[in-house]
DNA sequence: TGTACATCAGTGAACGCGCGTTCACTGATGTAC
DNA sequence: TGTACATCAGTGAACGCGCGTTCACTGATGTAC
């Protein structure tokens, strides 16, 4: 049955929210058409009326979720420490579901298609240069660097403190690097 | 047709060799067990007669691929030095079959089996026990703590720079990395 | 040392299941008159 | 404004395929006598 346009668009939606959960959850290659569809209450033919592909689905999900977090940091004017300390926290570990996809999704972004290796390189650039302008020094390229570094520490220490099942080590990943990023911008 | 335990123990490390290639290449939800034991010439059931269950044959090509690294470090007494500019090269980066699985699996782990999870982080600790051991610094705290953040920061840039298409980006990912690093270990 | 036979590494077909995608369909929407 | 009908979002069964595992089997190994 035919729905009209706006409820068209607000399913369309449906199928993007549960898609930004579970892939983070579960992984590129751990969620099928069923999976996705279904948690939005849809039959798995929904998802080719809407996005032509599993693969073009993916690729959308990636600006959705990114779309909205950038949303949420202009309006909360997000400083760089600020920053830091919500990704490195135990409330961001502990919650895949809503949060950075790098950290979840990279390893299996090489063997994705070309158009969502584009997208998330796209989008590693966006959030790059958000976290430049935020952080402190005078020159440009400086700042370029510290946000390279950054983000590589804090990707590399999320992705170990949740795969590893020590509690202890996992805490410890988490504010060591925590510490030293929030020294570098001068919050300490 | 039974084999000789000699031969057998051969077969056996065929096996671990193909699947050590194979994950890191593929992630573990990437390759079945048709490919692992056809890659090593073998028909399926044979996983079963070695290993018992693919679980078992990951949680063992874990050890397998670490005992043969730490091997290799003790042989040529790497320096921490040397361990940072060869973990973060191109070299390392276009070649994640024989590489650190930390940077291809991470993200995998926590949906893996206890055994698994528990195999991974023993390497963790047992891989920031070595590179503690090569860092500078007087205090054993200190120096686990800077082997932490290091680790971090060394998977994190090889999980972006694999990622993105930009080849740009990527050798920049690598190299502000590289050259933070070496240069807290006094090689600069 | 030679023979009989139990062992067991590896074979390969089969199991039930979930994958991504296709397609004939249904029926409410929204447009043309 | 009312009616006739084309559109198309979503349905749900079916497709060929690969998954992890099982199991009756083969036949060389290696042991017991």
């Amino acid at each position: 049955m035919k729905v009209s346009k706006e409820q068209a668009a607000k399913n369309r939606d449906r199928i993007l929210d549960a898609t930004s959960r579970l892939i983070r959850e579960r992984g590129l290659a751990g969620v099928g058409v069923d999976a996705l569809t279904g948690a939005a209450g849809f039959t798995p033919g929904s998802l080719y009326s809407q996005f032509g592909s599993k693969d073009r689905l993916l690729a959308e999900t990636l600006h959705y979720i990114n779309d909205r977090r950038s949303e949420a940091r202009t309006l909360n004017k997000l400083s760089a420490a600020d920053f830091i300390s919500s990704y490195l926290s135990a409330d961001h570990r502990d919650n895949p579901g809503d949060g950075c996809y790098f950290a979840t999704l990279g390893p299996e972004i090489h063997r994705q298609s070309k158009k969502v290796r584009r997208t998330f390189t796209e989008k590693v650039l966006e959030n790059l240069s958000w976290l430049s302008s935020v952080l402190p020094g005078k020159r440009k390229l400086q700042r370029e660097n510290e946000a390279l570094l950054m983000m590589s520490t804090l990707i590399g220490a999320m992705v170990l403190a949740r795969a590893v099942d020590d509690s202890i080590l996992s805490e410890r990943l988490l504010s060591v690097s925590r510490e030293e990023m929030l020294e570098r911008v001068g919050d300490r």
